[in-house]
RNA sequence: GCACCCGUAGCUCAGCUGGAUAGAGCGCUGCCCUCCGAAGGCAGAGGUCAGAGGUUCGAAUCCUCUCGGGUGCGCCA
């Protein structure tokens, strides 16, 4: 229970007291730390939001409510200002008082306020299974752990899924790809990669693989006959890869899905008819897209689900002109699978450049669900990579792109982790691998981690009092209750973070809790009296100590959310 | 042409889903190590929140339009 929910709950219960006859609406009513201090401690806009409800001016309404708030010991001093805020004013030792709550909760703190529980399925990465993971994916996968672990830390029941793409005529070129490989393996030296084939150097080793597996029994064979063997083949290859990134990252899936299996399994016809039956299918003709050249379009009939009657700009098709599966409708058969399974709320990660796709996938499972809201899905923008500002050369057609191994290896899993939260998704990033690297202020995973060392130490130097620390009403230092107040707006923080699905607004709150933290220890070394171990002092020592003790804590549960290693030495 | 995302200090970006005089880092100017880790900190300058309307007690935030940048638009997945 920290003071914001306390007073929010007193502030309700003064509301009932006065205006029992009334059914108010109190959702919008918050209990905040106001942007100026000069405004007090805590300030509420109770009154604004309720006034009209009730009917009373809100200046006069926030009167009567602070007329009751002023009864409590814990307050000090009531202000009504501007058009209406209740300016709070907290009695001495309140703040210090609050860290009590804070280092009971524990590892725990800013559990306390969980949503409500629910099942998350988030499916995140899935990228092709046609080559390594390169460094751009990793912005996504970090972004979809770390969503899974604040949904997780907030009480939710989590599934971490990975789409396969294993269908389609994508993984018969990879096939064929491997397949000159696996030629050039048993001493053909004479082969070209032709165009249109995945040129990369990758698949040398794969061309080996299937050499050992199978010698020369494939060499002279018609395709027909090798094709489904060497892709299977090739393509579980590729998955280890890409699941030893992943773990490389720190990141495990629960599950794995195929698109192959869903597609054999004949759910794709099976989702299509149940939305046939709920007669969202048609055949019908889709107008040209306007402003694109498109030279080689031909109107023509062809299967489309009725996207418009859940908000999508047009109708989507269903069927490519040889009749087979879009990949829509196997992505449809695939959410239906989802939600079938989970029945819960389903989070898709995805790139920025499946913006497109977006109206028509949250239609789909409109459709599914019969909820509007089921899906969410979150776009993660580019990622640019830099060294010391000047962009790393990338070309995905000679095969020479930055593959994930390759960035991990230079920066590791911490900095990975970190710098990839330290933009909304929304927002393009840069990754400079000469600043993330740098051991200075200007690196945020570097500069976190540093706070959370130096909060160690200051322990380590006392170990006997950690029995001992004692919330006492000493801390009236300006930094110290400001540091107590960031403290404090933890669990509500966490909470909007979890609600709106944005890990990164828990990385910015680490930032500046050290920032607050190193400002602090600063002011000790310029004015001793201001140091967290005062000699001759036991009482403040152990009250700042608690202090410090709740930094640390508070540091390690945020970097736990990320998966970011709590240094205790640097 | 249409849809989605973005536009906030010289630069890079936050802004708790409508709160009060819009914040941080970098850069710039000037400071602080006899002292728990200076791998850090303090102070100053810097703004028409792209622009114009609207909604209301109150808008960077919500709605409409305009401008600028990005992404995408049947038979790639």
């Amino acid at each position: 229970m920290t003071i914001f929910t306390t007073l929010q709950e007193d502030i309700i219960a003064i509301c009932i007291e006065a205006f029992g006859g009334k059914q108010l609406d109190y959702s919008r009513l918050v209990v905040e730390l106001p942007r100026d201090e000069s405004h007090g401690d805590l300030s509420t806009n109770a009154a604004m939001v309720l006034a009209k409800q009730i009917g009373m001016p809100p200046r006069e309404l926030a009167q009567k409510i602070a007329d009751q708030l002023a009864k409590r010991d814990e307050i000090d001093k009531v202000e009504i200002a501007g058009p209406g805020f209740i300016n709070l004013r907290l009695a001495t030792g309140v703040w210090a008082s609050q860290l009590e709550a804070v280092l009971a909760a524990g590892a725990n703190f800013g559990r306390i306020d969980v949503l409500k529980p629910d099942t998350v399925n988030v499916e995140f990465v899935s990228a092709n299974p046609t080559g390594p993971l390169h460094a751009a994916h990793a912005r996504g996968a970090i972004f979809g752990d770390v969503l899974a672990n604040l949904l997780n830390f907030t009480g939710q029941t989590v599934t971490r899924e990975y789409y396969i793409n294993d269908a389609g005529a994508q993984v018969d070129v990879l096939a064929r790809s491997a397949y000159l490989r696996y030629l050039q393996a048993l001493g053909k030296d004479d082969i070209t990669i032709a165009e249109g084939l995945y040129p990369g150097e990758y698949l040398v080793d794969v061309g080996h693989a299937l050499k050992d597996k199978f010698g020369d029994r494939l060499e002279d064979a018609p395709e027909s006959e090798w094709l489904d063997e060497v892709r299977s083949f090739t393509i579980a290859a590729m998955m280890e890869g890409i699941k030893a990134d992943l773990e490389g990252l720190g990141i495990k899936m629960d599950l794995f899905s195929s698109e192959h299996a869903l597609v054999s399994n004949g759910k794709v016809d099976e989702a299509i008819s149940a939305l046939t039956d709920q007669g969202l299918v048609y055949r019908g003709v889709l107008e040209p897209p306007k402003g694109q050249l498109l030279d080689d379009w031909e109107p023509r009939e062809q299967l489309l689900f009725k996207a418009t009657q859940f908000g999508d700009d047009v109708d989507r098709p269903l069927q490519k002109s040889d009749g087979s599966w879009t990949y829509f409708a196997s992505d449809v058969a695939y959410h239906k699978d989802k939600y079938t399974r989970t029945r819960g709320k389903l989070i898709n990660v995805w790139g920025a450049d499946h913006g497109g796709y977006v109206k028509r996938m949250k239609s789909a499972t409109h459709a599914i669900s019969g909820q509007e809201d089921i899906l969410d899905v979150k776009l993660c923008q580019l990622v640019s990579l830099l060294d010391n500002g000047k962009p790393v050369k990338m070309s995905k057609r000679a095969g020479t792109f930055v593959t994930l191994s390759d960035v991990m290896a230079a920066v590791g899993p911490d900095v990975m982790r970190f710098i990839m939260l330290t933009r909304r998704n929304d927002q393009k990033l840069e990754f400079d691998y000469a600043k993330v690297t740098e051991k200075s202020k200007e690196n945020p995973v570097f500069y976190v981690q540093y706070a959370h060392a130096r909060a160690c130490s200051v322990l380590r130097q006392n170990p006997d009092m950690g029995a001992e620390l004692s919330a006492g009403g000493r801390l009236d230092d300006i930094n110290e209750i400001r540091l107590i107040k960031h403290l404090v707006s933890w669990p509500s923080l966490v909470h909007s973070a979890a609600k709106l699905h944005e890990p990164h607004r828990i990385c910015f709150y680490l930032i500046e809790l050290a920032g607050l933290f190193h400002s602090l220890w600063t002011a000790g070394r310029e004015n001793p009296e201001l140091r967290f171990i005062v000699d001759n002092d036991p009482a403040l020592t152990a009250a700042r100590l608690a202090l410090v003790s709740s930094v640390a804590q508070t540091l390690k549960i945020g970097l736990e959310i990320l998966s970011v290693t709590a240094l205790e030495e640097m």
